[in-house]
DNA sequence: ATCCTTTCGGCAATCGATTGCAAGTTAATT
DNA sequence: AATTAACTTGCAATCGATTGCCGAAAGGAT
């Protein structure tokens, strides 16, 4: 016999709902039917500036909060064409085994999320690896964004041209060529890198060696700034370049080995990033370098965690 | 005359539009007038699964290549119940100065972006500062993510237990205590305080300092594993407690004063977490207090970062 | 007491995509 | 050739909230 078994069943389950200081309203319309006014009406209620009496008002806000009712943000989104989220993306072209948890995108997010979330934005975050041209579309056509962040051109510049054409929120945190139709914020890569290689020279080096991958738009640039200090120090040649990649791990390595080439050992060592420079740091103490004595180091991204290194970069 | 003017102006509109190379498809209902078939039949050639014609899927997934479409992922989402993100949250209860731009959130967050968008989540990042009961009700209710990750219980234990009991797709970062309701992930907080305290007491301290603000669940825990280590070497009077922020600002200047007060120096200090630790190390080695001689430190995390410290922690 | 002005609140369309159901078309079988 | 089976596709309801428009009611003035 299902039938008694069902009914006492649905007992229970009712006598134990009756039991919650609340039923749970799961809509709009819901919450309407036990107040006994319309949908339009609860929704002006909550919304704010709609033009509705007080007292209703007040009542409905307290029924709604009695139930502990939040309207659907998703529906609402959808219905104001605004969602009040920000895209941010890192797309990993020619980087692939980067990953976000590299402190340069970290210190970037914390700066972003921080600004974001105070002026009441949400942050939605999506790492890349383009692949085809249209993964910058799917994301600014999602309709899950009110705006999106480009961290890094890596190399697309040629997708990011394009979107920005039709799509004006969209700013990309990077180098700036001339010509170039997306909207870019970031340092000056060019005038960072003469900076930092006049540094070296003014201090002595005649040597230096730039650690850092040139495909990326940024480096590109920023090693540009490199060359052109040597240039006007004449000693063009005493530049050499190693293309290690941004990650920890990969860039440790890559720069023993280099220094286990004893001719020609560079007095000065330009990093694409302090990232790399802390690696260069280390490999430099472990083989009893004395830095800035023997070596000097200059890094890129002035991260806060660079300041707790010992020396100093 | 007005009327020229708007036809020619209108004119120079249709001309200017024909030159692009497509016309910009919104909605699948466009697509689908396009294609001379109905909405539905959009849907079903975009999405996937549905049953329909080989050739009538290509032809639709070609036209919508070809115009660049990319349907409305926020509609999808409220039509489906689902969203494809999962919502980070950071609740600052008992720290309000502290920033996401904080290493150890940093780090974390890294870890869970790669591991999330890895598996095809995005992540809706939020910084909250708890103020009435419901915060965490308005972001769960939100229907803008299938799930939910909180890091850190801060002070508001009780509010993560009455969401989870009705709420399941939520994981907490942080420590465990019986009877809890929500499910928490996290390292053993009385263990590792207790290991980091045997280790030094192992070392021949006697005299410990522990650097942290116990407010927090996860950080008495912490404390309490300390405790027990001191009492079970019968020490327990040699440790000294200072609630040091989260920050590193905050914990520098602190932890400098407290050196300032000469007597009974301890020979170790135990930091609630790296960054306190490195702000430890910062502050000794600016009075020349030589890691580990003179004073030992360690530290909670196990951040990467603290592996370029000089001392390692 | 009647008329006019304001304010309140309900109705229904809308945002854009998904999907169960049914109708229509084509292919297969007897 | 007729009947059945198997596919395709269209129709329309649905997800949940917002909002323009219009009728109803309340308040004020004469």
């Amino acid at each position: 016999m299902l039938v008694p078994c069902a009914s006492l069943a649905i007992a229970h389950i009712m006598i134990r709902m009756a039991d919650l200081p609340e039923k749970r309203i799961r809509n709009i319309a819901e919450l309407a039917e036990l107040a006994g006014v319309s949908p339009g009406t609860v929704s002006r209620a909550l919304s704010g500036a709609g033009l509705i009496s007080a007292k209703t008002r007040t009542r409905i806000q307290e029924l709604a909060h009695a139930h502990g009712f939040t309207p659907n943000a998703m529906a609402r989104n959808l219905r104001i064409q605004r969602t009040g989220a920000i895209g941010v993306v890192i797309p990993l072209g020619h980087e692939v085994g980067q990953h976000i948890s590299d402190p340069f995108f970290m210190t970037m997010l914390g700066y972003l999320a921080d600004a974001l979330t105070e002026r009441g934005y949400d942050l939605l975050l999506s790492r890349v690896i383009p692949q085809g041209a249209d993964w910058l579309d799917r994301i600014v056509d999602s309709g899950r964004v009110d705006g999106v962040i480009v961290i890094g051109q890596s190399d697309q510049a040629k997708t990011l041209d394009r979107v920005a054409a039709r799509y004006r929120p969209l700013v990309v945190w990077g180098g700036h060529v001339s010509g170039q139709v997306h909207c870019s914020v970031g340092s000056d890569n060019l005038l960072g890198g003469d900076m930092a290689t006049t540094h070296l020279i003014e201090r002595g080096c005649r040597h230096i060696a730039f650690f850092g991958d040139a495909r990326a738009q940024e480096i590109a640039q920023r090693l540009a700034g490199c060359r052109a200090a040597m240039q006007r120090a004449g000693i063009a040649d005493g530049l050499r370049i190693f293309p290690a990649h941004l990650t920890a791990d990969d860039a440790h390595p890559n720069i023993a080995v280099f220094l286990n080439e004893s001719d020609a050992r560079p007095q000065g060592i330009v990093a694409v990033s302090d990232v790399v420079a802390m690696s260069a740091l280390h490999a430099l103490t472990e083989r009893g370098i004395a830095v800035p004595d023997q070596v000097r180091v200059i890094g890129y991204d002035d991260l806060p965690i660079a300041q707790q290194t010992v020396p100093r970069l």
